[in-house]
DNA sequence: CAAATAATTTTACGCGCGTAAAGTTTTTTA
DNA sequence: TAAAAAACTTTACGCGCGTAAAATTATTTG
């Protein structure tokens, strides 16, 4: 091996016969340098390793190309899903993403958007907490940074927020379980850490009265992110009491969902949607893991693709335009219905 | 509002009244400067927003705060677990942990080791993809950085490996099924993306010839992380095709076993540890999800805490010590039987 | 209280690259 | 082919802080 040590952006210059201010133009943008530089350099760059510094790039930069992505909990699949698609959106779009979870601390939530502050992100994309969010210090760092707002809305936050339409969905699924079956009785958490929450009970609420029917809502105790820990005890409870107006159960997400369905089976009640079952019960959110449920869990699915999609490109062309004095706006995108076996 | 706008450290130490060398000690390290001093800047800091800015630090110091975190799939809750505890720790320990997925991408690992080379980190603790990893990309990187390797053992990979002993966890499960009822059948991938699969085969075969009886390893077709849709297809086939040779079947992991419980549920058949059921299954790892499944997943967990707490220690002791040269050292942590209704 | 020690200030340079300005070369246009 | 435009080179300074050395001041020790 005899590949040339080249330490800095000066040593490179040399190496490759172009000067330094040119190269600097060509990492920042390879297309603003003519096709015979670009083609020099490159062919230099892979008989060495040069790289330039990112420390060095970043300081006298007044917008560097670092992204910030916050989510509320990290250890949540559904979350995990959505990180993972922005990521490699943000990548392809030429930027370093760098994702940070709150693990459902408020405090974190804060110190994790110091920690962002201090590497000078072109923008963030930010999936707050929600109730718990200290909503004082997240508009703060909005003002100072282009933000998108994410799947929990906290208004005024952020330039824009992208997020899923959940009175739509919800209503798509009373709407089927209704037809299917019994009506459903909505089962929630009294205090849900995540906004959305509200929305689905209120469009639930909603829904039943379009259809004429009774709405029946169980609001089960419970605080934190186990979720499937809080829809199991709250199942069991519920189960055990015979609280059901009907044997239709429509959960406020899938984590939820989860852990009533282990609370089912654990009492012996078949659930699923054939006629020798003793209860139906539904999700929301197409969880990841709710393909692999026992009985397979009937929700309805984000549109995973489009909101990652679109989150990526309007924080994209904020940056690009420069201009943060537009309106808020607010993009919701439908759900899909996804029938299996529970309901 | 009258709080200073404070742009730098040379503003900071007329605002202060206190020398810029000396402020660098006290940002670097608060101990390093007279209490007196350490009290004024204190005092300072609390009336103005100052902070040292992040890139200037580093660029011109040989080893940064910074330390990478690298698990081979983030969406699987096991290395959302994992991570998150390393993350609270090297928090505590004063340092800025940046956190990254391989995505199960072997080519994403390596980016992601080049991403982490840019920051300068003091050191980084890496959970390799395993089979499909770019050996000599980690080891080069390895070279360059202390590292811990963790989870997935690579033989020469970093400066100490941490991991869960499953010789012994298995040899564990297979006694507990064997005292407890039929022999258990070994359920596998192929073709499994992580090492530890290999380990725990192998001790499974050492288990049962300890005990006198024959061996039944079942290993199904499949690529990449999928685990659970894996597990529910190769279950599927096993059921459909009765080759089961016992009642009873350990699972190589819970994902794995998630899978097969659907695929078990699907054909109709109880599983459980009950008398009148046909069927049980066990796994290994004590995923976040295994309590939740129905019904509740047997299986064996992993000293989480304790391979956190050792993985952080370790790499901190030896970033303190500066002396990479010693011996590779190994450390496993037996895992602990979880008894639950599937086994 | 003088001497020894520790902490701080002053001074100065360096890190690796961004970027602006002026001059030079190459390419495009007419 | 000359003129205009575009791209490049040279030169030079700045970003915010690390850090070393020497001089000064404050604290501790006997």
């Amino acid at each position: 091996m005899n590949i040339p040590k080249i330490r800095n952006m000066e040593e490179f210059a040399s190496f490759s016969g172009i000067s330094r201010p040119t190269i600097s133009r060509f990492f920042h943008d390879p297309d603003s340098v003519r096709p015979a530089t670009r083609e020099k350099l490159e062919q230099a760059l892979s008989q060495c390793e040069y790289r330039p510094n990112i420390f060095a790039i970043n300081q006298n930069r007044k917008l560097t190309k670092n992204l910030g992505i916050v989510v509320p909990y990290l250890a949540d699949p559904f979350f995990a899903e959505i990180a993972r698609r922005i990521e490699n959106l943000v990548i392809n779009a030429g930027f370093r993403p760098i994702l940070l979870s709150s693990h459902g601390d408020p405090a974190l939530e804060v110190a994790n958007l110091d920690s962002l502050r201090s590497i000078k992100p072109a923008g963030v994309l930010l999936a707050p907490l929600g109730r718990t969010s200290d909503t004082d210090a997240l508009a703060k760092f909005c003002s100072d940074f282009p933000t998108i707002n994410f799947d929990a809305n906290i208004y005024g936050i952020g330039d824009a927020f992208i997020g899923h339409d959940n009175s739509h969905a919800t209503k798509v699924m009373v709407e089927y379980l209704t037809r299917s079956g019994d009506a459903p009785v909505f089962f929630e958490m009294l205090t849900p850490p995540n906004p959305n929450a509200g929305k689905r009970r209120l469009a639930y609420l909603d829904s039943m009265e379009e259809l004429g029917l009774e709405p029946h809502i169980i609001s089960i105790e419970g605080e934190g992110w186990e979720l499937e820990e809080i829809g199991y005890k709250g199942g069991l409870n519920v189960l055990q009491k015979k609280e059901l107006s009907t044997s239709t159960v429509f959960c406020s997400n899938d984590r939820l969902a989860i852990g009533f369905l282990a609370a089912a089976f654990e009492m012996g009640l078949r659930v699923g949607i054939d006629n020798d079952s003793d209860l139906r019960v539904a999700g929301h959110d197409n969880h990841p893991f709710s393909r692999f449920t026992c009985p397979t869990l009937t929700t309805i699915s984000h549109n995973y693709s489009e909101i990652a999609k679109n989150s990526v490109e309007t924080l994209m062309s904020i940056i690009a335009s420069e201009n943060r004095d537009l309106e808020r706006k607010t993009l919701l995108f439908g759900g899909e219905l996804v029938m299996r076996a529970s309901a």
